[in-house]
DNA sequence: ATTTAACCGAGACGGTACGTCCCGTCTTTAC
DNA sequence: GTAAAGACGGGACGTACCGTCTCGGTTAAAT
């Protein structure tokens, strides 16, 4: 079929503008003020247009998780350096702000949006799955894996989500070290070993 | 100076069928249905009347919380046992809903006002304190009982807050385990030793 | 049942202050612009409240018609005089625009919503009545009387309606005169009778 | 200058098929439904084509209304007779609702579009034209002959405009002969002269 | 066969009004 | 003083249509 007439989807100068501004609002006052309302306001773009491309703020929150992918980290092969690497990274960014504010917003947005609900959980999983990556290589029981990664993402998630305080990352090294030894090695471990790291905290 | 008249405060009847369908409210239709115009239209209690008593939905939620404050349960005087115990309180509470439902209410409404920040904040410790109550038996240096709360605990709000499924409790008691051995027993610990708790997940 | 609370209905300021911006709007844009919007725009009432008390245009139409009723006119117990009194009366009515504008502006509505259908019909009804009352006097046959009062009063009405020109007042007068003799009079009637009455036209 | 490329006006088919959509489009929903939207969705001709050819619901009225004449009756030259003809075909064609929805069409945009009330004003002098044409023959004075066109048409369209019920026919029947007697032959009149005609209504 | 002007469909876009809903405050009345 | 009933201004919501526009692809006459 051929298509005829104009291309379909936001002109690209309309769809910047507002992603940008939606993301200066997010990061300002949070998932709540991401309404087409504010969101013209801001841009001068029209409400009726905002409408036509975001029909709900669950796209807006979509479409700006869309263009700021987590670029993949390279892995070095050794397991515990990988997560360590993986700690600092998450906790990078959810210092940065963004991320802790997509995870509030997305919870927020769940509440009312049952199409929030299953961003959030890709976003979350999004988020967790580099650390699965991390471990693939070490000779862990599967059960052990899900339980470490746990107890290594959620206080970070928890501190972030519901104490407002910044991600614990020298915990977090520490959890690494007590579930990611190698079972074979947890006697002759050198607590010491991960010494070497920056304390960025 | 002498008081004369009716005393304040809203009369008890008006309160508990106003608390009571807020309950329901909450539990059926999240945090964003605590609005004066929802508990009017249930209760038939006046608007005006809900204002006077509670300004914000945040003060009905609020009022809410203490109505139901938590019962401590007795120490035994075993660390280990007691934060077993703590455990399965817990996932109970998280599984019966009403706690897993405020927690959401309340990481939504911190969105918007901030006194439910605090009010977040304390329900938050209220849930923490038990473990850290547990804890203090133990012979752990401060640093472990914060790494060993936070492991134990975060995976179990994560669950119930951003990834809409029952608490882990198997998981929970196998990371008690692994933190809350008091150090000179770790390399004598019969890893079996807590199997005969009931696994009720 | 014993009333309790605030008095229903719209304040006398409210509806007064509204109902004045009403014929002002119908008198200089027609019923065409008896809009909530433009009501807010010309009083600063609130559109809610436009709203809340003229749910549709019609209803502010039927309010402002309630307002101004056609006040009767004595009788003097001779038929022709009569129908010459009302017709005269009609022509002032319909030159004074009120009448006209709202006949127009019926007649719009009516293509649109169902209630201004017999709202119209009502006041058309209204128009025509004080004509059957007085031919009431006159010796006529049913018959006649009604096609006495439509070819009387339709010409008038089209005028207004139609041909946005003055209603033809004289020409109406001739009418009454070739109608309205009693049929015993037809032969010796006196073509100039009706001379004495003032040609407004 | 010499006209190069393709002739400009819509295609046959598009007119076409859109005037047809707009006749059914005003006798089903009323003249307010002679949108473009409307018309788009109808004939799934674009939006833009409609603007393009009819920039207004006025043209299109107008284009409506000039692809249907009125036939022209031949006379016989009989004044009486040739009324009562036209009477019984305006009757006719009130009846059958064009004519009627065409009018209540043009009263209703007239109160917006000023380039409507020219329009209606030559639909009605269209539909009265007929009946000047049959009075010419007789020997009535001017005034007698508009006196007469009025009290005979004005009724008719009142019944279909206001009234929303079927043309009187025979009272205009009657109206005729009470008007359009020679003045000549008034005291002589049989009155049943006129019975042989079909009372059709 | 090419030009060339116009048609035509698809859709973006700003704008405006719609009718609804809830907010928070106020006034009126009854108890 | 408490409470109910309800008016009121305010503001956002989501929808609908308006009129204009920019794209592309198509069509039909004149060269």
């Amino acid at each position: 079929m051929v298509r005829v007439g104009r291309p379909s989807g936001p002109a690209e100068a309309t769809a910047e503008v507002v992603l940008r501004a939606a993301l200066t609002l997010l990061l300002e006052e949070g998932g709540a003020a991401l309404t087409p309302q504010r969101l013209h306001q801001l841009t001068s773009v029209s409400r009726a247009t905002i409408y036509r491309h975001w029909p709900t703020p669950t796209d807006v929150l979509a479409a700006l998780i869309d263009v700021a992918p987590d670029p993949e980290r390279p892995l070095t092969g050794d397991p515990v350096r990988d997560v360590h690497a993986e700690v600092d990274a998450l906790c990078d960014r959810l210092h940065e702000k963004p991320v802790a504010t997509f995870l509030q917003a997305l919870v927020a947005m769940a509440a009312t949006d049952p199409a929030a609900v299953e961003l959030r959980q890709r976003y979350v999983d999004g988020l967790i799955a580099p650390f699965y990556r991390a471990l693939n290589g070490a000779d862990l029981p599967p059960t052990e894996v899900k339980d470490a990664v746990a107890a290594i993402v959620s206080p970070l998630l928890v501190d972030a989500l519901l104490l407002d305080r910044p991600a614990a990352r020298v915990r977090a090294h520490r959890v690494v070290d007590l579930h990611v030894r190698p079972s074979s090695a947890r006697q002759e471990a050198d607590p010491a070993s991960s010494h070497g790291r920056p304390g960025r905290e």
